[in-house]
DNA sequence: TGTTTTTTCTGACGAAGCGTCAATAATTGA
DNA sequence: TCAATTATTGACGCTTCGTCAGAAAAAACA
């Protein structure tokens, strides 16, 4: 359906000329470096125009965030597909998590900025609860997983010791990781050169710690990793 | 030393004042909430004697931030002193850290405002390497207490994976689920009432992933946790 | 004690950014 | 073609930032 009066088209497109525009001001200055003047500035129009289509420059942060939000739900799914025993589609998501980050690296300096309350509240229910859902469903693919894991027997959890807590904790290290990865300059200081290399170690660990079979010393991850690579990732 | 004539004591003392008056408004009210004349006015003096004592308002939240950094350290010291194996003094360090964070909620509120590059780099590096320095110093402790395990022959870590490569991965793993828990709405949707305990679950499914013996089912953790939490906190 | 020098404090000021809205321009539809 | 509707514009008021010349206070000196 591109059949829209030329008007409503402009007005559609500028939408994404707008975040285009401001995508790498923000990458590269920072919440502070972009501001509704330089937009319209370098889109030559003026300031209401923007407004019209963002009530404020959070507004437009959030909207960046939610262009690559569902990307990683849909690689999320895409990996929990992957054939193989529950353990080994796990192993994918967490190819699928360090991908996405290596890809949209611009993602989670948005989510930092989104993380401060005082930016966070000045963003829309609506746009907040789309970023939410897609958070929310690559949660909900990785719990999944876990019960089929459950399921097959491949994991037995403590009683009270839901899936949603073992997704917690693997949500919490890959999150925390990728924070430090990004921000931190305790890394350099620590010698840690390839970061990613030790989060699928530690992923590892935490699977192996709750008993997740086939536990790591009875497979080849790296061979298993080179399949995984090839039969999900490669379009 | 407190023979200091009554203006220099004055002034030494408006530092303080400042941050005291700082301090609740960026905890109710974030970043945003904060400015230098609210801060001069509830102080009963001009903004620009604030300037005099901090160059710009992320000087004051990195101060307030440095307030509670050196507490961390030294929680993390003396957890690591507790008399027991290394395993037992890990588990220590993880109080420790879970104390720290539950005592000082605004620290994580100040650290993640901190994260934001385009707040961080109008910090001093003078005031950035305090900060850094106190995390550097947590870390080591961590690392120290790795390094014993291994000669302890408690713990054996793979060639190349190096005591800092398991620092990074339990400080991820714990930043991680703090940020979680202060800034994320998910832990509701999930059903988390408990995240503290899941975290330190957690923790747990690391050290037995690597194999750091006595591994989680060879004693009683409740029993040792109590013990820490007698000996190590109770002042 | 009075006087000079040094330090500290003050608040008005310019600059920058936000978000608004009355006026203007463009588009649509009859 | 022309009224009605919709979209655009940028000047404006407001807030906050950080500065700095002049005022005030403190310290040093005589």
């Amino acid at each position: 359906m591109d059949s829209l009066t030329p008007k409503k088209r402009e007005i559609l497109d500028r939408e994404n000329r707008i975040l285009d525009v401001a995508r790498p001001i923000v990458v590269e200055e920072g919440y502070h470096g972009l501001n509704m003047d330089r937009i319209a500035e370098k889109l030559e129009s003026s300031k209401g125009t923007i407004y019209n289509h963002f009530s404020c420059k959070e507004e437009i942060i959030i909207a960046l965030a939610i262009q690559n939000a569902s990307t990683r739900t849909e690689m999320f799914r895409k990996a929990a597909q992957f054939k193989g025993c529950s353990r080994y589609r796990m192993m994918a998501i967490g190819e699928a998590a360090e991908r996405f980050v290596r890809q949209y690296p611009d993602y989670f300096l948005f989510e930092q900025i989104l993380q401060l309350a005082s930016v966070r509240e000045k963003t829309s229910e609506k746009r907040r609860s789309v970023i939410q859902g897609c958070e929310m469903q690559c949660m909900s693919v990785v719990a999944g997983l876990v019960r089929d894991a459950i399921a097959a027997e491949d994991l037995v959890l403590p009683k009270g010791f839901t899936p949603e807590k073992l997704v917690f904790g693997l949500w919490s290290l890959t999150t925390g990781a990728f924070a430090i990865i990004f921000t931190s300059d305790s890394l350099q200081q620590m010698g840690l050169v390839e970061p990613f290399e030790t989060v699928r170690d530690h992923t590892k660990a935490i699977l192996d710690g709750h008993g997740w079979s086939p536990l790591s010393n009875e497979f080849d991850s790296k061979k298993i990793l080179k399949k995984i690579r090839k039969e999900v990732f490669s379009a």
